[in-house]
DNA sequence: CCGCGGGCCTGAGAGC
DNA sequence: TGCTCTCAGGCCCGCG
């Protein structure tokens, strides 16, 4: 999309989760894409009138990338037969490619604002550190704990805190560092002036987490591609989540992995090896 | 300000 | 086969 000019934007509906912005299709036809960019879970397209397509998939959300010449039979591997169903914005590029987000459920949402703005949108005013960025370290986190009456689960969960951990690396993640989902968050705070032995360990584990997790292309659960239209696999590779029941992973710990609902969501952990 | 529960949507899968 | 029920990768909002 890098360099291409958006000739036409067509919205098959008055919008996603939210209204889309008004004039959104006008406001994007003639615009020549400069850069695309990321920040927590939400895709940024930056315009050559200093605007910025702001993008999120929700939970269902996905881009597939149509050439307008016929490609022969046979030369997509990975195609599926497609749903056009939930197409609901066709964007038109010059260089003849359409891009085609598709939504069953419609909890994903486009915006537009300015690159100067940005940082002032409802959806990126309190987000908290990338995690795989400088800016977050033990230090950070022991901070983002203290004082917190919640528990852990809800603040990796909370993107104020650290942006871009949702509900399966963040049970992913309690199950390396071996903290209980319902550990006090405060327990995470500082101790006499360094971050705590659990915070160190914490943060080591969403790394790790993460780092793993982008190397194998992500967990296809159901929709998850790859843009080529492979299969993640890193979902291989949970030791909890979506594995109630199943013996803990963690020699020699002799537990199994348990569910329960924390602020109305699954977390999956082992009771004996999370503390 | 904080934390919690409910809500937004559709579809897949289980159980009957 | 088909019905009903539960659950799902995220986030926002109103309430207390």
């Amino acid at each position: 999309m890098r360099g291409v000019k958006i000739l036409k934007v067509v919205c098959r509906r008055d919008g996603l989760r939210f209204p889309f912005p008004d004039a959104f299709a006008q406001r994007l036809k003639g615009r020549t894409i400069e850069a695309l960019g990321r920040r927590a879970k939400y895709l940024l397209v930056d315009l050559d009138d200093g605007c910025v397509l702001i993008m999120h998939l929700g939970m269902s959300g996905s881009f597939r990338v149509e050439a307008e010449t016929v490609v022969a039979p046979g030369n997509f591997h990975h195609e599926r037969s497609t749903d056009r169903t939930h197409d609901h914005v066709v964007f038109y590029l010059s260089n003849g490619v359409r891009i085609v987000y598709n939504d069953p459920r419609r909890f994903g949402f486009m915006d537009l604002t300015t690159r100067l703005e940005l940082n002032q949108h409802a959806s990126f005013r309190n987000l908290g550190a990338e995690p795989l960025g400088n800016a977050f370290g033990p230090e950070e986190l022991a901070l983002a704990c203290a004082g917190k009456r919640t528990n852990l689960k809800a603040v990796l969960l909370d993107q104020r805190v650290v942006a871009g951990l949702g509900n399966i690396y963040v049970c992913e993640a309690l199950h390396r560092a071996g903290l209980s989902p319902n550990r006090s968050a405060s327990t995470l705070a500082k101790q006499s002036g360094a971050p705590t032995e659990r915070a160190r360990r914490l943060h080591e584990a969403i790394r790790d987490v993460l780092t793993e997790a982008l190397a194998a292309g992500g967990s296809t659960l159901r929709d998850h591609r790859l843009t080529d239209g492979s299969l993640g696999y890193f979902q291989h590779a949970f030791r909890v989540y979506d594995r109630e029941g199943a013996p803990c992973s963690r020699a020699p710990c002799k537990g199994s992995v348990e569910r329960l609902i924390q602020s109305g969501r699954s977390t999956f952990f082992c009771r004996s090896c999370q503390r």
